[in-house]
DNA sequence: AAGCAGTGCAACACTGAGGTTGCACATCGA
DNA sequence: TCGATGTGCAACCTCAGTGTTGCACTGCTT
């Protein structure tokens, strides 16, 4: 599955930001509430909350109702589609650079 | 080549832009001046030389003085090791979660 | 039933990113 | 030489993002 090309400032946007890094790092160790990841940053647990919100909007996180608690989940294939979006558009740059410069060479 | 954990979300923020989104592809496409790259943009020449500014510093692209102009360069290569960085943490997300995940079923 | 724990929502403040304009400086071309 | 062109730098403005606090609501737990 790719991501379109449209929508990938938006979901670079939403990893451009240390704190939502280093939430997605934790968890993508395991699933966790907002109360539970704003214990580890020193933030509050409402502008965490928010940065999970950001991460959801670009479908990088899913949510997992449990009672009153919200887990929270990484999604790795999605950072996977991002991945490979990006590396086409690098394969493209690299092919048609080269081309150019052969041509100013030649 | 990897970029390094710490610096992905730097590298990141510099692609969370729409406008510095719309640069890189037209650098991908060709290399060209501030000034060229302006023109197609609704914004000022000084606003556009600042996000190549901020492209250039995330090593996303890189100059080449010709006189008094100066021209930017995509480089495809550092797209490439962001996209290899991402893969890699995708992947282990998705074991690490899984590992979790067949835990709590079994 | 009563209290505690986890969320959501709203109002507010602050900072930095992104934009503009104006001007000075180097360099190319006639 | 001199005007035109491409850049760089600085001052300034605006606003969205990120943070805070306070409060209400819901759902466990005893």
């Amino acid at each position: 599955m790719t991501v379109g090309v449209e929508s990938l400032p938006a979901a670079f946007a939403a990893l451009g930001d240390d704190t939502r890094w280093a939430l997605l790092q934790r968890l993508g160790t395991a699933p966790a509430s907002a109360t539970t990841l704003a214990a580890d940053q020193p933030i509050s647990r409402q502008a965490v909350a928010r940065h999970l919100e950001v991460l959801r909007e670009a479908g990088l996180v899913e949510t997992e109702v449990h009672g009153r608690e919200v887990r929270y989940r990484a999604i790795g294939s999605r950072l996977s589609a991002l991945a490979r979006d990006l590396d086409g558009l690098a394969q493209g740059w690299e092919r048609r650079l080269r081309t150019i410069k052969a041509a100013a060479e030649g």
